[in-house]
DNA sequence: TTGTAGGCGTTATCAG
DNA sequence: CTGATAACGCCTACAA
């Protein structure tokens, strides 16, 4: 079923038909013919043809690490309902927390067109670059720092820093870190540099047998909490670069014998929706995943509403910022 | 950049560049030159044209009602890394727990020309099936049982029965439950039908004042605990029908002073995250979300392979099976 | 092995 | 207000 058969059945040209569906500046007698002849029907214009003629696609390209993350499904949530408002589709690249997806689902997004692209990133190279540097469609970059490319982030070392400054605030001076690998640079990186940064400021003297770094995983918090322990001088507080990673710590702390607080406290990043399941109630920085979304969103179709074509250089960084949660763990 | 550009710079026909593209069936000489050509121009053929001339579009839309849930980001995490060993991109459909939007999505998934829809649906109004018939496209529905449409879901009726067994086998007899409404068949109905079959079985009266109604969050979980926990014959183990509901509850018995699982037992259902996380970790059942939806995409998949234009009456309903895990909470 | 020609279903231009 | 006609970029007979 096409336009062509409507306009038959309608008794009207093609032309007339399309009309009626756009601009609408149709006759009356035309336009009611043609509404019944669709509505018998069911006629649906198909979009691959609109987007041949108009170059339009009307699709986005949305790449996250791995959907069933809670971080990723929240900003994925923010992004798909800021983007619906502008009438946009969703073609999401799930990669899996594999780097060769994402270069495939860029390539893949560039083969269908997309308007444009929001790449929610952990780790970005230098083939990254380069393909998206030929793609010619604007994008966004999400949750990490990109050179060139706008991109919107949480304040991850102040972040950090005002986690370490509370934990030192509340008479801690030995406080573990418990972080991951440099390769990931909002969350390996920034982060341990706020924790040394600030207890520098605050003139304790970096202590490297305190500074456990591992994955992200849960088992790799508790692994580390374990080290930590085992040291001759013990850290009073542990500070986990992410909520799961300090949940990991805190199942070891418990199974060892330790009380959270009064032994031992705990200080993630993050504020997953287990963080305030948890007993003690996991004290953390609270993340506007969701909202970090809708912004990205919000970015982009602004981009493509000014017809870029590229958001090469257009270096307009927002940097979100973040809400300390106490709560019990501390 | 398209076909015919590269064909000129090449010295070759379009149609040369295209066997190039496809079947391969082209001549050394023609082969190393275009090869040349592509690689210096970065050029890609439009999926759009492709489409639009093979009627193929590679691609499948996926439905959920709320893409943020960790229930449904496990699904679709299934059904997007099974969909791509197939070669199929999916657009995804973000409802937001609105209906309105469940059809606006089926709608724009056929003006897209999917090659077939996941449906991962809660309610299903007269108003869906009207349009799920004249969509003319494979449908596979996930998570909900549905007439006449294949679908997958879990065992909800035998999953329930079997976690009021396990009460009753630990001496329970007076079991308080935390349901939600009727219009989401497969937790509001199945699973008290569940319960109240298996009470029944055990010769057992049904006690109306012990099954409370709610809706799906958490405060829901909480309040109903504190109904039941007021009632003069107060219940000695909860069955709530999903993990959060559970969650909610435990937080009300902590804090109503009672002890888990000494004073009152509670069980969930689902086998959330979290489940393992909370103190006292939940008993719970486990739902294989993400198997969910990996066999949802396959069967999609399959149904496509045959070249059926729709699944209508297609009635091939999986049952998945769950698994009980007991932990600290019973 | 290659080139020519036609068409997929729209929209846009331009006369009428 | 309407209709004919030319694209959009690709694939695919069919002929050479």
């Amino acid at each position: 079923m096409n336009i062509v058969e409507i306009a038959k059945l309608a008794g009207v040209s093609k032309s007339t038909v399309s009309r009626y569906l756009n601009d609408g500046y149709v006759s009356e007698d035309a336009s009611t013919k043609i509404k019944e002849v669709i509505e018998k029907t069911g006629f649906v214009p198909k979009r691959q043809a609109q987007i041949m003629r108009t170059q339009k696609t009307n699709l986005i390209g949305v790449i996250v690490p791995k959907i069933s993350t809670e971080t990723a499904a929240r900003v994925v949530e923010g992004v798909t309902k800021e983007l619906s408002k502008y009438g946009y589709e969703v073609l999401i690249g799930n990669c899996e927390l594999s780097i060769e997806k994402e270069m495939d689902y860029l390539k893949v997004f560039r083969s269908y067109q997309v308007d444009g692209i929001i790449f929610m990133a952990t780790e970005i190279t230098p083939k990254h670059y380069e393909l998206m540097d030929q793609l010619n469609v604007p994008i966004v970059v999400l949750a990490q720092r990109v050179e060139n490319y706008p991109c919107i982030i949480h304040d991850d070392y102040h972040a950090s820093r005002d986690a370490v400054r509370f934990l030192l605030e509340k008479g801690h001076e030995s406080i573990g870190f418990i972080g991951v690998g440099e390769y990931d640079v909002a969350v390996g990186v920034e982060r341990k540099r706020g924790y040394k940064d600030e207890l520098m400021a605050q003139g304790i003297a970096i202590d490297e047998n305190l500074i456990q770094i591992g994955d992200f995983s849960q088992q790799s918090g508790y692994r580390l909490a374990k080290e930590l322990m085992e040291l001759k001088r013990r850290p009073t507080a542990i500070f986990a670069v992410t909520d799961h990673l300090a949940i990991g710590c805190m199942e070891y702390l418990k199974e060892a014998g330790y009380k959270i607080p009064e032994d031992i406290s705990v200080m993630g990043l993050g504020d997953t929706q287990i963080a305030g399941l948890v007993t003690p109630k996991l004290t953390t920085i609270h993340y506007y995943f969701q909202t970090l979304g809708v912004r990205g969103a919000k970015l982009l179709v602004d981009y493509i509403q000014q017809g870029k074509s590229s958001t090469k250089n257009c270096e307009s960084n927002f940097i979100f910022t973040y809400r300390l949660i106490e709560r019990d763990s501390v």
